[in-house]
DNA sequence: GAAAAATTATAACAGTCGTTAGATAGAAAA
DNA sequence: TTTTCTATCTAACGACTGTTATAATTTTTC
């Protein structure tokens, strides 16, 4: 089907592939239940039926969709960690949350169809949908403890509480669309300065 | 259809409301295309029908349910700021704050409802839903101008981001279940904390 | 009580859903 | 070329969708 492939990937695993990539920018715009295996199959240029030769089903697609999205934004987030691990604390809280915020609005559409439609797909999925995201929990309670624990964080500020609010921050900004001129680098830096400095004058 | 009732009501208006919040329950937990008329008419003991008598459509129920979701919240918000017009603009931020969170997790699903299905929603109904929106962000832009004109917000905060944090770590609690013990009105408490003082120690 | 009005049920419509089995085309291997 | 495997299409299945016209039922009015 695409007009150009190298020589050593299979055919197989590039339709795969564009059906996954399409599917998720489906997914965002549309939700889980109002996106069907025939606008999926459009959106690739085949039939509906076709789409059983690479997935068993509509949820098997979804839910690699989905799994992906966490795993892309955790192994982001803990790459970029592990090239600064003797970083201050709050210097890799901030980094992540830079890693974070632009994985999720990348060009892909993983991270974001999992944000989108995690709370709408059926009750089994979520269930394994939460264990995949808890992984990636552990990464951020164990980058705000460090950083509690060195005294960057005030003692008496709740971390899940402040992991709540940095994660709905980020998250939340599918929802508008980022002031222009502002990259997500540059939202990160200024969600990162209200969360931890405070928007009032020192 | 309900044992019992007002006399000064009407049968009709009983009903209405009752599926409207019933669907709006099963709005939140399952979205908006996954969300049947048979679904809702069985939540509400009655036929699929039969919902056509109080709403000419599907979308027409959804659509009132989203909108009112969003005026409940503004007018809860806008009814505490008038009781403390003369309050400092900080105060009346997180009163703000408070607000909107606790409606957000009243016994009714209307602005849970839309914010879990506004972006999956038809075209249309979003253009239309986004123009009520506007109403309640200028509430907020206005709060928020207010406080750093006083000089309570340092000036090189840009408000916009400012507003997308704080909206964004409240509605972004639809997504987690609360820290048991901790009300909406402590949990605003907490946010406020975080975006104006600061995690970090001063 | 009967008559009128309001509310819900019934049953079907055309269309779409996820899914499947079998046919068909194309590329790779022989 | 012939054969074998890969990838897609075709056509249909039963179930479900939003919606409608009409009938039955309940509630209110008199």
């Amino acid at each position: 089907m695409p007009a150009i492939r190298r020589a050593d990937e299979k055919l197989r695993d590039v339709s795969r592939r564009m059906i996954l990539d399409r599917t998720a920018s489906l997914l965002v715009r549309q939700g889980y239940g109002t996106t069907s295996l025939r606008d999926i199959a459009q959106a690739c240029d085949m039939k509906a039926g076709s789409l059983y030769y690479h997935f068993e089903s509509k949820d098997a697609l979804v839910e690699e969709i989905l799994t992906e999205g966490v795993n892309r934004v955790e192994s982001a987030v803990q790459k970029a960690l592990d090239a600064m691990f003797d970083a201050a604390p709050l210097d890799r809280v901030r980094v992540a949350m830079e890693v974070h915020l632009r994985t999720l609005h990348d060009r892909s559409d993983y991270a974001s169809a999992h944000i989108r439609c995690f709370s709408h797909v059926p009750d089994d999925m979520r269930r394994r949908l939460r264990r995949t995201r808890r992984s990636y929990d552990a990464v951020w309670a164990g980058l705000l403890e460090a950083a509690q624990a060195a005294g960057d964080i005030a003692a008496d500020v709740d971390l899940l509480t402040l992991r709540f609010a940095i994660i709905g921050m980020l998250n939340w900004t599918l929802e508008w669309r980022l002031p222009s001129g502002a990259g997500p680098e540059e939202m990160a830096d200024r969600f990162y300065r209200i969360a931890f400095q405070g928007a009032c004058n020192a």
